[in-house]
DNA sequence: CGCCGAGTTGAACTGAATCAAGAAACGTGG
DNA sequence: CCACGTTTCTTGATTCAGTTCAACTCGGCG
């Protein structure tokens, strides 16, 4: 119980940071989340279903990516104190390309697409705090596809270092490599260039 | 004031089909929208300033565009009954990267961001129809994200010439190239392969 | 111990970039 | 309407970043 309420703290604060709730709207939505475990490997989402969770991530890590040609394909890392979602697949109500693995053991709140869409109709505040995750995620996505477009191999890993060293600490080479839009043999020799500046 | 009136229609159906508004919202909406004119090259948005529009195209074609080491990079195109702004500097309202350039003569009304978010504030409907937009705009982007993580440049104009064929007639290939993540010269040859199917 | 998957290294290959030159299309002014 | 310069497009030759395939190293674990 005293556990459960640390962990709602930080979906709120999450949410807060965005657009604060009245508390009548805030008590209505932790009603409806639900807690959700999941082992190192799990799927939170699985290509080919339809996304039915927008997740907030308690603890753990996971990873979003697609398959192509048998080679799987990074889109991007979410951590603790993050939402995570199969967006495209939870907007659209469309089969997800997108799978959503747990990348260590994760623990997270899940609040139901039936509810969400219910909370953004009923309260303007939850209406806005759907725009601004929307806009923030369309925000990533642009960063990502301009880097993609303008930037070397090197240059983009380089930046993601500098950005996000702990990212680099804890993924996979392979998982990492997928990410830049490059295969881990490069990503190896890139490293190892970097090493000596 | 007919033709302002016909114009007015097509916006209205544009927002409609994200969300309907009530009549009064519409009203209010309406009226704080500014016609503006382009001539060919002239741009709607400069790289570092900050977007002040959300603009809906009556009639031309824009280009979203970015420049890195001298090198222009091509993130989209807009035409005809879209919406077109330099999106993540309208929401973080710092200054933008992008520059939107009238790749014709075009003519837009344009939706101060003041009165954008005020009327985002002032009803829920509105603020809807913004979340709605966010969310078009991160399928769009995610879409071209997976397109260059997962294809070959040859395979990325294929897919574009299939879905949006009206679109490789009329754009020069400086422009289409660097949508695609490549040079004038590659594309040049893909098309010449392509020919011969 | 010995296996196994992840990471690294090497060598050959390839898709696309770059550099350079020519051809076609375009606009502007006479 | 033509002539000119300018930009855009194409083609060729070369280079290069990153891929592919294969072999080897390393650390963890049964």
């Amino acid at each position: 119980m005293k556990q459960e309420n640390a962990d709602l703290v930080k979906i709120k604060q999450a949410i807060d940071s965005l657009h604060p709730l009245a508390e009548n709207e805030w008590q209505e939505f932790a009603g409806k989340l639900v807690i959700k475990k999941f082992n190192k490997g799990d799927f939170l989402t699985r290509g080919g279903q339809i996304e039915n969770y927008l997740y907030f991530l308690n603890s753990g890590a996971t990873r979003n990516y697609f398959l192509r040609d048998g080679k799987d394909l990074t889109v991007d890392f979410h951590f603790e104190g993050e939402f995570v979602t199969a967006y495209y697949s939870l907007i659209t109500r469309l089969d997800s390309d997108i799978f959503i693995e747990a990348l260590e053991d994760t623990e997270a709140y899940a609040m139901p697409y039936k509810f969400l869409n219910e909370f953004y109709l009923k309260y303007h505040n939850a209406e806005r705090i759907g725009r601004l995750m929307a806009e923030y995620q369309y925000i990533k996505r642009l960063r990502k596809e301009m880097n993609l477009l303008s930037k070397t191999a090197e240059e983009r890993y380089a930046e993601l270092m500098r950005r996000n060293p702990a990212l680099i600490q804890n993924i996979s080479v392979k998982h990492l490599s997928s990410y830049l839009g490059i295969q881990p043999e490069s990503l190896s020799r890139i490293r190892k260039l970097s090493l000596r500046n």
